[in-house]
DNA sequence: GTCTATAGTCGGATAGAC
DNA sequence: GTCTATCCGACTATAGAC
């Protein structure tokens, strides 16, 4: 395995045919052959550059997970700093959830290749590889300490308490199931692809959604807490 | 194919051998030599009783269905009753729509079984293959209307409009995701299964965030429709 | 209807020339 | 670092005996 190997081309070539096909077909289904043509690179730099298959896929997965922290981190922070802020109000936390809600939408299925990227992760949720580690502490558990902070902020309870973390990840189900479930979506909207439009209306419905659930959310249901 | 064979037995064993080896690791990475073997019957059985093991996974899909269907169907019946019937009020309706969440949270991860032919239905959700339309047309498109059937009788939208069918999905989102997330739910937990409880906590979690949504469902925000 | 044996294909990895 | 050629194992499906 090469790390300080001279030509890069041929690795992120591979990296980059790899993000498309294993988010299209899975890691079993995906073939180093038909990897290699995609990448129009020779089949033998697979098990060169990356030591295998796996390795490859390992590769990508840190690749996708770059990309995305450099999308999600700076909005995760400005959610934590407001969730500890003793100085911030309703109206701040509202504000940054927000935030996170759009910039949520945008990496799961604001463009077409953010979809196939999603596509990873969600397989990995599913049928959990030793990939999934990758993005368990790359990205969701950020995500969920960001929507406990502010959560937090609203209910006074603890940011690491058992509701507070399952309310996170059923607000975050509300912005995956549209990701999750795009082929029903498609097929209710009896279309190919997303529009715009429908991209705004997918991030308004889960805003008032989540503005609701805030809204109701103290005092807190005393017997939801475990 | 013979339809009336005399021994049903061994297709039943390949299909409930199919129904956990097929959740467990997909399609592809599921071998026609693993699954007879647990199934305990000859490997040419796969392409004598189904044609192939896509006959097989076919078959697997068509026998979750008709289980998921008994168990889904009467409860769908009845919110769709609720919502058509001018003489139901809110408290009807908000029974109904504990109903939903309590049957879907059984379904999706009450019992280690469950959460195998569960696993199925989002692989398909995911990486749609031809099978897909067997669980859209047996499954989802019940729950998506029977939950607008609701949402309508609060809004008095129609239960086709896309507000409406957006609003659905992202309420079957706050349960899916459960299923979807249940290796970041288990590795918060720091667990290995759930244990009832915690099942009756998110269930809780999901009501109450359903009725918060509804609550401040009337009137709608106008922007939103699309 | 079920079995054994095997055909035919495709998979990932490697050897070795350049 | 990249190529061609090839190995070897695993796969699904089939032929044919019982």
């Amino acid at each position: 395995m090469p790390r300080a190997a001279a030509n890069t081309s041929t690795r992120q070539k591979l990296i980059d045919a790899g993000k498309r096909l294993f988010g299209l077909h899975g890691f079993e289904a995906t073939s180093t052959r038909v990897l290699a043509a995609a990448a129009g690179v020779n089949l033998a730099a697979i098990p060169y550059h990356f030591g295998g298959k796996e390795g490859l896929y390992h590769a990508v997965a840190q690749d996708i997970v770059a990309s995305e922290k450099a999308s999600l981190d700076p909005v995760f922070a400005h959610a934590l700093a407001v969730g500890a802020a003793p100085s911030s109000g309703r109206t701040d936390v509202i504000e940054a959830m927000r935030s996170l809600v759009r910039v949520l939408v945008a990496e799961l299925i604001g463009t077409a290749e953010s979809q196939n990227t999603s596509q990873i992760m969600l397989q990995e949720q599913i049928a959990p590889t030793p990939a999934f580690h990758i993005f368990f502490d790359g990205v969701y558990r950020g995500a969920i300490e960001a929507w406990a902070a502010l959560l937090s902020r609203l209910t006074g309870l603890a940011p690491d308490s058992l509701e507070l973390r399952l309310r996170a990840l059923s607000i975050l189900g509300q912005i995956t199931i549209f990701r999750v479930g795009m082929a029903a979506v498609l097929r209710l909207l009896e279309r190919e692809t997303l529009a715009p439009e429908h991209i705004e209306a997918i991030a308004e419905v889960v805003i008032s959604q989540v503005e609701a659930i805030v809204a109701g959310l103290s005092p807190i249901p005393p017997e939801v807490a475990a």
